[in-house]
DNA sequence: ATATAAAACTAATAGTGTTAGTTTATCAAC
DNA sequence: GTTGATAAACTAACACTATTAGTTTTATAT
């Protein structure tokens, strides 16, 4: 019984998300995986191409996963409500998921085109949001890269211990400061606009 | 003449930083080290405990640089004004050495104690920007919290490739919409606090 | 001049990813 | 049911990482 454990593709990928999402690591070497699923580690190139390709498609995963959660947690929610929402989903998938979070924040960087394809559609659901303010195309391009900007960072430093410093300081207030500023300043910036 | 080439630490250090300004990346491999140094992989030990301590060395020297950085920046400047420049020079330091700030952004992660230690000046600068506006120690924590995740969002998202969706829209625009969000949301916040 | 210590070396190990070439099991066609 | 093709496992090897042990060389201080 050497050929043929019934093993695929969506296995390994599965058993890799599973990995990542244990340990917190955006990464898993091919040594560890062929272990967890009883082969060889040169075993595993006869189902993929190589790390790249692994990671991509565990990139693809992590994408749609989070997609699905922010989706599901703004659905039917607007402006202001629909923003302090996804805020909500955006940090609860980042901590519960760090392995996929980390993995997603650590891919496109110039190169990897394909990645960036990949990624459109978490940038997307920022943008359906921030259109319910009658914003222009070009005002929700900067909001779209504001709001963003303000939720990885918070995640970054968070995770990275940055946020430490005040230790004492709880951190989910500093969380809802930085929503109600990226709102404040949202809402401030649309008066501007409108006033000319 | 096979011992004392005149090697020390500061040089070995000094020569990875340049590896990593010139190539971007928050790390090199010791064989590419020795081979610019002319020695062989192993000597490096004689004067580094391991890549650890190097690449801790090289991160007390990223951040005694952005410190710098960020106080010739700011000197003699307040509040609003002091806060524009900061955030200026924060983005030209993270582009100008992306290497360097890719490794201030990588190290500390709940483990390294010593790390966090080292990257407290990084954090004060922000503080006594805050210290103008006559906030309380709480509100300061919060709000330093707020400005570092808007730059660091900022940059890592850039950097990531993750503002390339509309790619026709003009960054800096989006960098100065960011700061002027975060101001705005300040004042807000100050206003609502001396209502109370 | 010689002993010591610093700083280079060679050789080897273990952990990454990866390739080439080989064997085995399964499944379809004759 | 044997045959033959294919899929999927294997072993063996290589290149690249960091690292350690043990050796040699050179500079320097007594």
């Amino acid at each position: 019984m050497m050929a043929s454990k019934g093993l695929t593709k969506e296995i390994i990928i599965a058993e890799a998300v599973a990995c990542m999402e244990r340990t917190g690591q955006p990464a898993i070497s091919l040594h560890e995986l062929a272990r967890r699923l009883g082969i060889k580690t040169p075993s595993l190139y006869n189902h993929i191409r190589n790390t790249r390709e692994l990671r991509h498609e565990v990139f693809r995963y992590a994408i749609d996963k989070f997609v699905a959660h922010q989706r599901a947690a703004t659905a039917h929610k607007e402006r202001d409500e629909a923003v302090r929402a996804f805020a909500q989903a955006y940090h609860t998938f980042a901590t519960q998921n760090k392995g996929l979070y980390r993995l997603i924040m650590s891919i496109p960087s110039e190169e990897d085109a394909q990645a960036k394809e990949l990624a459109i559609p978490l940038l997307d659901t920022v943008v359906e949001i921030l259109s319910g303010y009658g914003l222009t195309e070009e005002a929700i391009a900067h909001w779209q890269r504001v709001f963003r900007a303000i939720l990885h960072g918070f995640i970054s430093q968070e995770d990275l211990g940055y946020f430490y410093y005040y230790d004492s300081i709880e951190l989910n207030k500093s969380r809802e400061i930085a929503v109600q500023c990226f709102l404040d300043g949202l809402h401030a910036g649309l008066r501007e606009s409108s006033s000319m």
